[in-house]
Parts: structure tokens; sequence; C-alpha cells
RNA sequence: GGGGUUGUAGCUCAGUCGGUUAGAGUGACGGCCUGUCACGCCGUAGGUCGCGGGUUCGAGCCCCGUCAGCCCCGCCA
């Protein structure tokens, strides 16, 4: 088909903004086909643009035949440029905001074709399958759902910018290619091809340079930078992800938090919510104890008990061990008030301990209060004082469910920190509508890490300890708390922030404690501790996770949604297939063995390094790769000695 | 690293106990249609049942392996 040009035509109105009022104006449009109703001598089209969507007619009493022969030639998703007179509707659309208006053409561009759509573009059609959204992600894109996802996250962004500029904070850029430090994260690693054998770093955060920055003077940074950490992902992480990343000298932790807090106040009317500072703030410690997480979700108000003693007298042996364990592990439980929770089937019981298993239970106690009076899995255990002291405990009132766990406080934490959230969705006993912060405070500064039989950092090792622990750090690390906060919101993580160590020998106590040695800190932190010992204010910030907060405003339950070009599960971008295999030329610049023969992925099909008398085959192997027919990489094989591991070679 | 789950037409899915020629909706293509807006009606084409192996007289269905997507545990200072 041949193509018009864009030439002179401009846009003088965006589709979606048309109204009754533009009646009678001749404009120009630009966009794409959405849908095209053909009628026979009277053929509609919608056209849509970023802007909105706007229908355009044509009938053959009006416009020439070539006009409409051109308008029927149009398939879904052609660029279009039309000239048309605004119109009032004969019959109008009250689902479209232009619904009262049509634009009666007068010309139109063909300005390019486009091939049948893999995935649906509609956003009114079944969603594709993930996958192969991803793999067209230019066009799942187009979809409005996507597009108001990534407006969204712009504003926020916008949001962020001027908010932080207002209060006289600096933004940096700070170096993508770093250093690899130990703690933390596994990194992404860069070789360096002018020094051999030696790794640049992807920044797990911009933790060092922002701290630098404040011994610098600057007093208050921002960026919103992008951060890589190469551990296993999940439906909120990435491998890649964006921290607003802050950090203000002379502050104590309120004053972090307070900052942060009036950003979040501005953040939440974009989509149509409150937040009213000063948010909650939960020591780690209550945290654990009423809600089983570090990052509870308080919308709903249900909170765990210990009911550990109820049971130092009883029969059941299972809880009776618990009593007599000497607080090791504890009998602790949930009790859901909901007729629907009461009334709760035994397969559905089943399903719940299943889940239980797999959260590390052995097992699913309960106790439920239904029509029938109480059912329980430890019924025959319990006499009706026992039963009213246990719904005393509980805060038992009408029908429900009670679920519990025996276990070490992590065990029993993990099992009813995930069901209470789970189960209050399903009973309805959260409002999913509602937004509430808070902080969590008072982290411990250490964590015992059995892998590597020492103390590790639990934030990171930066983050000032307590004042008043100071002592513990020698003496008993796992006791020590650090000046470490949490932004929480609605069960999610959004942010975490400490006040950093400022002086040289806390921070050297800092490292002896998690088993850097003065030697191992000099080496790799000792541009921290010069800079400490040149005058670093006090100092501490936060960093915010972008692409978390974006999906909590938008109201999606996936970081994937608010990303543009997002990778799967796997860490693999679909789309351009990466990560993949590179030139043998460039691995020698980088004097970089591998220690597998590379395989080089085409479809379907995997080939991979081997002696040289399999050479021959390799221009009948070349036309079979571009012939694939679900071949999509284009396979480099020049110089490479290469066999097929699949059953198709052998065809050739 | 481990567990769960999914993979059938371009797309979304159904497919009974293992049994004749693998279906539906939607999309695509062609025809008809002057008020549609998920247009309607008629017709046509479209399948490596993810891939490999096995069991069987016979496999989309059962078994083993493998690849890929998703979710979870470990991991993520």
């Amino acid at each position: 088909m041949k193509l018009d040009r864009l030439s002179d035509f401009t846009r003088s109105h965006r589709n979606g903004e048309l109204r009754i009022s533009h009646a009678g104006q001749q404009v120009r449009l630009l966009g794409w086909c959405k849908r095209i109703r053909n009628l026979g001598s009277l053929v509609f089209l919608d056209l849509r643009d970023r802007w909105g969507i706007v229908q355009l007619v044509a009938d053959e009493t009006q416009v020439s035949p070539e006009l409409l022969a051109r308008l029927k030639a149009v398939r879904s998703e052609f660029v279009l440029g039309a000239e048309g007179l605004v119109a009032e509707r004969e019959q109008k659309n009250p689902n479209l905001p232009t619904g009262d208006i049509e634009v009666r053409l007068t010309d139109l561009r063909i300005l390019n074709t486009a091939q049948t759509p893999p995935i649906p573009v509609d956003d009114g059609s079944q969603e594709a399958n993930e996958d192969l959204r991803l793999k067209y992600r230019f066009l799942d894109l187009r979809r409005e759902k996507l597009q108001r996802n990534l407006i969204l996250r712009s504003e926020t962004a916008n949001i962020v910018r001027n908010y932080f500029r207002r209060h006289d904070f600096i933004e940096f850029e700070t170096p993508i290619l770093g250093k690899s430090t130990p703690e933390g994260a596994r990194d992404y690693l860069v070789p360096s091809r002018v020094h051999p054998g030696e790794f640049f770093a992807l920044p797990q955060s911009p933790q060092l340079f922002k701290q630098l920055l404040q011994v610098s003077g600057f007093e208050r940074y921002i960026q919103i930078c992008r951060c890589f950490r190469d551990e296993d992902l999940r439906a909120d992480r990435q491998p890649e992800f964006t921290q607003v990343d802050i950090e203000m000298s002379f502050v104590r932790q309120e004053d972090v938090q307070g900052m942060v807090e009036g950003l979040m106040v501005e953040l939440a009317p974009l989509v149509g919510k409150s937040a009213t500072a000063p948010f909650p703030r939960l020591p780690y410690r209550n945290a654990m104890e009423w809600y089983g997480s570090d990052k509870p979700d308080i919308r709903c108000p249900i909170k765990i008990q210990d009911v550990t003693a109820l049971f130092a007298q009883s029969e059941f042996n299972l809880f009776r061990a618990a009593a007599d364990s000497n607080g090791q592990r504890r009998v602790r439980g949930l009790f859901f008030p909901s007729e629907t929770a009461g009334a709760f089937s035994r397969k559905q019981l089943d399903e719940l301990q299943e889940l239980a298993k797999q959260l590390g239970a052995g097992g699913l106690p309960y106790a439920k209060w239904g029509k029938e009076g109480l059912a329980s899995s430890f019924k025959k255990f319990l006499n009706e004082e026992q039963e009213a002291q246990l719904k005393a405990a509980l805060e038992v009132a009408g029908n429900g469910l009670a679920i519990f766990a025996v276990g070490t406080d992590d065990q029993t934490s993990r099992v009813l920190g995930d069901l209470r959230v789970r189960l209050a969705k399903q009973f309805g006993l959260l409002d999913e509508s509602r937004f509430e912060f808070l902080w969590v405070v008072d982290f411990p500064l250490f964590e015992w890490n059995d892998e590597a039989q020492r103390f590790v950092a639990c934030h990171h090792p930066f983050t000032s300890p307590h004042p008043d622990d100071l002592d513990l750090l020698e003496s008993n690390p796992g006791a020590c708390r650090a000046v470490a906060y949490d932004l929480v919101l609605n069960g999610y993580e959004v942010g975490g922030g400490s006040i950093r160590i400022h002086d040289a020998e806390t921070q050297s106590r800092m490292f002896q404690a998690i088993g850097i040695g003065s030697d191992e800190a000099r080496e790799k932190f000792g541009f921290l501790l010069d800079a400490l010992s040149y005058g670093a204010p006090p100092h501490g910030g936060l960093a915010l996770g972008l692409d978390r907060l974006v999906m909590l405003l938008a109201g999606v339950d996936n970081i994937r949604e608010v990303i543009a070009f997002p990778k799967t599960a796997q860490a693999r971008c679909l789309m351009m297939d990466a990560p993949s295999p590179v030139e043998p030329k460039q691995l020698r610049e980088l004097r970089i063995q591998t220690e597998q023969p590379q395989q080089y992925r085409a479809g379907v099909m995997f080939f991979e390094s081997v002696p040289s008398e399999l050479q021959a085959p390799m221009s009948a192997l070349r036309t079979l790769t571009t012939n694939a027919p679900t071949s999509t990489s284009t396979v480099v094989l020049d110089g490479e000695i290469v066999k097929v591991e699949t059953t198709r070679i052998p065809e050739l």
C-alpha cells in the first residue's frame, strides 16, 4: 500500500479533547485506528491517540468514492491523519467523553499500515498472557491501562522532584560503574577492558556516594536513580529498579521522617486518596509481635495474641510443650470475627493448612465458632472453662475463626503474618481502598547469619547504632538496636532509611562487629573511613522504592505494570531477548573465558561450542537458523565453532 | 537452589474414562449492509496440542525429562 506523507499536516486538536463546543470546526487529527465499523456505504472509525478516542465518519453521499475506498482499506492500528468537520452526532455515546460529536471526514492520510497485532491492543479485550505482552511490549504499552500507569509514574516523579527542590535539596548523579563491596545483595558486575580481570559493580544503591556528599557539605541530596541487585525476583522486585534516594545533614530520625511524610501527603491526592501526617510509629518488636511482619498491613486491625500460658496445664501435648519451653516456643493465634470465617468448611480449612505448611508450619490448629458452636482441631482438650479463657484471650465475641501457630517467634510470625492479611482480605476485614502509612522503627542493628556464622547488618553497615545500645556493639550485638526506619504502606515496604554513622571510630567498630577486620575495612572502605575523619556532619536519609510506590498508587499488585520495559521472573527481557551471548572477540578483549560453552538461543534451538570438524555445516546451519519458524534472534556464528543440540539438525 | 501452577488456532480458552476427522468465542480474510460505537448477517482460511523421550493396539489426556511464563520459600545490607 502506498503511504501518505505527513508533510504539512499538523494536528489541530487532541482526539480526547473534542467536545460539542467544537462543533462546526474543521480539525486535523492524528492517531491509530482502534476499530473500524464498515456498514457498506457508511463507515465509522475510532481514532485513538494518547489523549483519547474520537469517532470519524464518512458516508457515500458526502465524500468522494476515492476517500471512502481509502477509508475502507484501513485496518486496526493503521496510523492515520484525518481532516474533517466536527459535528453533533445523530446518536450519542454516553460511554465516551467525545461521545456527543463525530468528525465528518473530508480527507484521510494513511501514514502507515500495520500487521494484525499478535496481542489485543484493545483495553476491552481479555489481556494476553504475560510472556506475549512482554515480547510485544511496544504494543502492550499502547493500551490505555499501561499508558495510565506510566503517566502516573511520570507525575509521581515530577511531584517528587518539585517537592525536594522546594525544600532545598540538590539533585545529583552518582556513578553507575562502581565498586563491589561485601555485604548486601549479589552485584551485577561489569568487566573492565583496560584493567583485565577487574570489574565494576553496578550500584545496589548510591549509599556511600550520598553520604560522601554530606561530608562535602551539600546538606540535602536527592537522586531518582536506578539500582541493580542480582537476586531472585518477586512480583514486587525487579533486577533493576528505581529509588528516590535522599540524604540530609544535621538531622535526627524525626526530621527525615517528617520530610518524607510531607511528600506522601502530596502524592496521595494523585489517585484520589489522602494521607495524614504524622504517620504512626511502630517499634519493630511490636510489629513482629502484633502483626508477625516487619511491614504490617494495618488496614486490618486484627492482632496476633500470645496464648501460650493458657495451655500450661493442657493435655494437648503440642501446645503444652511450647508452654514448657521457657519462652523458646510459643503458641500464638489470630481471631477473625466474621460469619464467613465461622462458616469456613472443612475443605477450606484443609487448603488453609496446606498454605500454612508451605509457610513452614507443621499444621494449622484452629478453633471455629459458628452455627454449631465450637469446632476445633483440639476440641477434645478444651473444657468449658478453657474455651472461655481462650475466647477471652482472643477477644472472641460472636462467630469467627481462630488459627494458631506453635514454634519459635520466627516460625509463628511467618505463618500468622501471612495468613493474617490473606484471610482478612478473604473475610472482608481489610478495607482495600484505604492508604495506611506507618513507620516501623527500632530495627535490630544485626541479625545472625547461619550460613556465614556471624552477625550481618540488618539494614546496612553504615547504620548508626541506637545511642543507648552503643556498649552492646561488642558485648551483645544481637540486642543492639539501630536508628533505622522503614516506611510501610498497605503491607509493602516502600522505603527504608537510617541515621548513619558519622565518625570513623564507630564505623570501625561496626565493621569489626560484622567480621570485617581493619585491613579489609581499609581496603574496601578506606575512602569512607577517610571521609569520616575529615569532619563528617551527623547525617541520615532514606530511599523510597519508586516502582513499588507507583504500583500502590496505581492500585496494581505487580511492579511490571508500572515499568515500561520490565524483566521476567528469570531476569530476562523477552522483547530484546537479553541477556544474550556476545561475540567471541568481545570476550577476548575482556579476557573472559566462559566456563560453559556459550549457548546460542535462536527460537527454540540451542547451539553450543564444539570441535572444529563440525565447522563445515555452518552455512547450512545459518540458513536453518534464519528460516526457523519461531526464530526471533539473530545468531552470530562468525568464526565460532558450533554444534546443534536439538534433533532438528540431523534433518539437514 | 526448592515448591506450586500454566503451556491446545493470531489471541482467550474448552477438550469427559486414553478411542472416529481436536472444538468454541474472538481476531483475520472475503461478501452483504446508511447511524454504528464489542455493529449485524453470510462465508472462508487457520493446529509441531511448548519441546524430547517413554508406556500403550492407540496419547492433547498417563509416566519421565526439558524449556518458557506466573506465584511463593530461600535470597533481596
